[in-house]
DNA sequence: ATAAACCTTAGAGTCTACTCTAAGTCAAGT
DNA sequence: ACTTGACTTAGAGTAGACTCTAAGGTTTAT
């Protein structure tokens, strides 16, 4: 049967005007339509788009998922390519997580002052670090 | 002495044009000028570019660290609201570094398959990882 | 004294990623 | 038959965060 756009949408809490925005962007030459000339999402559609929006969410740029998206459909010959992307990719997310880590300690510590000066006690604190 | 714009955008790893418009967006009402009309750095300036940085790099937009700039100008007043965006901004990063390690699994899956599919050992494979 | 290397401002331009609008097609319900 | 509510397109507009330009001031070295 497949799903429309906006169920598509839905899912991934997208709107159906972004989807549109990433097809002609190229990241979605996969999508098949109907006789009328719509969308039609498959499962297996379904997967890719996890995929576009877990590498949009790392911080990759639309270009570059596109330019991933163009390796996938010209096969095998772009294997090693694409690993070497999701390699390099795994090393950026990896440093993402750090600096946050890093931040979220200036954060921490910045707390730490302002429930003394707010004169929180350690017990009150607990009941908002939930 | 204090340091001039382009000393502490090489310390943040900015541009002279970034520090500027950050001024103009109101995030450094606290920093002087010298004789000259020259932005003049302090040391405790330098601190508060480095929070701000922090925040800007977990994602909080420029108006919102305008907002925490003028509340802390208007004094002790605004201790507990300051707090609460701390706990509220804290929550957000937790939840950023949530999301990373989600999109983690999957890079890491697809890697795996990409290994598979390029014939990489699993010895091979920690090469890349290091 | 004049060039180099800083700094200043106002304001225009750019990039990314949407976000929306207008005009239109199509299928289903009353 | 006609309204409602999906969908379609091309293309314009927006928001955020820079990024750059032009025109000019000051300090330092030759």
């Amino acid at each position: 049967m497949g799903y429309t756009i906006s169920q598509v949408a839905k899912k991934f809490d997208l709107t159906a005007h972004t989807i549109r925005y990433y097809d002609k962007e190229g990241l979605l030459p996969f999508v098949d339509r109907s006789k009328t000339g719509n969308r039609e999402f498959s499962d297996d559609d379904l997967d890719w788009i996890k995929l576009i929006c877990c590498l949009k969410n790392t911080g990759m740029p639309i270009r570059q998922i596109k330019q991933y998206i163009e390796w996938c459909l010209l096969g095998d010959e772009t294997l090693e390519i694409r690993r070497q992307m999701f390699i390099d990719h795994r090393k950026e997310v990896l440093r993402q997580m750090e600096d946050l880590k890093e931040n979220l300690k200036m954060i921490d510590h910045k707390l730490k002052c302002y429930d003394k000066s707010c004169n929180i006690s350690p017990n009150t604190k607990q009941l908002h670090s939930l």
